[in-house]
RNA sequence: GGAAGGGUGUCCGAGUGGUUUAAGGAAACGGUCUUGAAAACCGUCGUGGGGCAACUCACCGUGGGUUCGAAUCCCACCCCUUCCGCCA
């Protein structure tokens, strides 16, 4: 959520920006709301504190405690009571509003009404060009029997598949081949470098996380989508993740964290599950769209200051990732109705695919800022600065001592791959006129090198 | 599923109705000392809200209740740990 702090000095920015996103919320309701709640606070504390000084009066040794004066006691406690009740429909109203107010784009995010004003900011490889009319993943699976749909349907229903034989070992491959590159230092450095980030060249830590997570913390993380995307296990009240990122971006919900630990680099890897609801009849045939998929996902918790480039180095990583695999795609800047309620900038990669002969979503990368941290509760204690850097910022002589200052940490996430998008990319992209694909040059090492399926 | 024990600040941990204004310790930060460091010593140090500020309010798993007054007493619930049972 948004600080509603900002939100009363900058209402018409918040609304403008909210509105650019798609998102029209009543920014004056919700101020009028928090002027109400603010009295009814003010109120109740000044109560609370003539409670607490009467109470402590009668509470002295041999103290004046007659009927009359505990008659008193009561009657404070009668007016919390009664304003406490005509705050409580304010306070839920007044959470609910906030929580539904949009993280504000960034200013170089383009403005647009839906994903089509997303821009391209480059195109890199050429789509393949083959004298013959592509395959899609389904055809190249069922000649290989790589993919079985029918009986997954019989068994789970539509939108869930078995895979099987080489397609699995390919899976495997890419996750080895993933592991191996996020975890080197190496690489690292050269992507900050290259692209001048002037940021940690701390590698990734590789996470098994939980699939399944509590109603609170996954509201918090204003990640829930309970209407289209997530599955509910009502027996046990847990929701099934629909993205590594989910149980990720959750783990330190509640915490203070020391600057040391920073940044946080991990990469999960998860099975999630997407209801799908409202997607009937779209993109039915193949894995391109799936109740259940494994995932490879980038989740870093960042210093406010590094957010940004912690966001541009996903972004390179998804990038090297692409190019090494050599599938063609383009990046794209996604536009203020496209990157999502708690984005403050966002960015697609969209792959050729060309059964479709198009390009289609595999990757997205998220900076939320402080958004989503503001209600997780994840904070960063910052060390102290020098006494002498403090006397020359302020002017004053007092040492700058004790605890450091406490802010809340910036999270980015960002696809690495998504199995089931990358493998119907790889089959597409490197298939042979006579239905054979061609195992990619990187992966091969780790597929006993097998140079086609 | 059965049984027991727990949940207090960044961490550990004391605290069974009113100087708790949450003890004490650790970590962290500043200083003294030192060639430098360590140690020792001195000092600072919970989070969140309201207020220009002095200051003030809330928070001891969550929600109710008793009381003039609750971390402390009562009720309900949640979570964690261990053991037994079942099980990959």
């Amino acid at each position: 959520m948004i600080d509603i702090q900002y939100i009363r000095e900058n209402p018409d920015l918040v609304a403008q920006k909210a509105a650019q996103k798609g998102y029209p919320v009543d920014i004056s309701h919700l101020l009028e709301l928090d002027k109400i709640r603010r009295d009814k606070l003010t109120y109740i504390e000044s109560e609370l504190a003539s409670r607490n000084v009467h109470s402590k009066w009668l509470g002295k040794e041999g103290g004046p405690s007659s009927e009359e004066n505990r008659e008193k006691g009561r009657r404070i406690k009668e007016n919390v009571a009664r304003a406490r009740a005509e705050l409580e429909p304010i306070e839920v109203e007044y959470q609910e509003m906030l929580r539904a107010v949009p993280n504000m784009p960034l200013a170089d995010v383009p403005v647009g009404a839906s994903e089509d004003e997303n821009v391209v900011v480059k195109t890199v490889g050429a789509p393949p060009e083959f004298d013959f009319t592509p395959r899609h993943d389904y055809q190249l699976g069922e000649l290989h029997d790589l993919i079985d749909k029918e009986r997954a349907a019989k068994i789970a229903g539509s939108r869930f598949a078995y895979l099987k034989g080489d397609l699995v070992r390919l899976q495997f491959a890419l996750i080895q081949f993933v592991m191996g590159e996020l975890t080197n230092e190496q690489l690292i450095k050269k992507l900050v470098d290259e692209n001048n980030l002037n940021i940690s060249t701390k590698p990734f830590t590789p996470v098994l996380p939980p699939a399944m997570l509590r109603t609170e913390p996954y509201r918090a993380s204003a990640r829930l989508n309970a209407e289209e995307v997530t599955y509910k296990i009502e027996q046990d009240d847990l929701w099934l993740q629909a993205s590594a990122e989910h149980t990720l971006c959750t783990m330190y919900w509640n915490e203070i964290l020391p600057e040391d630990m920073f940044p946080i680099r991990y990469l999960g890897y998860a099975t999630s599950f997407r209801r799908e609801a409202g997607t009937y009849g779209k993109d039915e045939e193949g894995i391109f769209r799936m109740h259940q998929f494994d995932k490879l996902e980038m989740e870093s918790f960042t210093t406010p200051e590094t957010g940004l480039a912690e966001h541009k180095l996903h972004i390179a990583i998804q990038e090297h990732l692409m190019q090494k695999l050599g599938l063609p795609y383009q990046l794209l800047q996604k536009c203020t109705a496209d990157i999502g309620k708690p984005n403050a900038a966002g960015v697609d990669i969209n792959c050729w695919f060309p059964g479709q002969g198009k390009y289609r979503e595999t990757h997205t990368a998220d900076y939320m800022t402080d958004y989503q941290a503001r209600d997780l509760k994840i904070r960063i204690r910052r060390k102290k600065r020098p006494v002498s850097e403090f006397a020359a910022a302020t002017g004053q002589e007092t040492a700058y001592s004790g605890g450091g200052d406490v802010q809340l940490v910036h999270t980015a996430d960002a696809t690495a791959f998504a199995m089931s998008r990358t493998l119907k990319a790889i089959l597409e992209n490197f298939q042979t006129r006579d239905g054979h694909i061609i195992v990619p040059e990187i992966l091969r090492p780790f597929m006993g090198g097998q140079l086609q399926i």
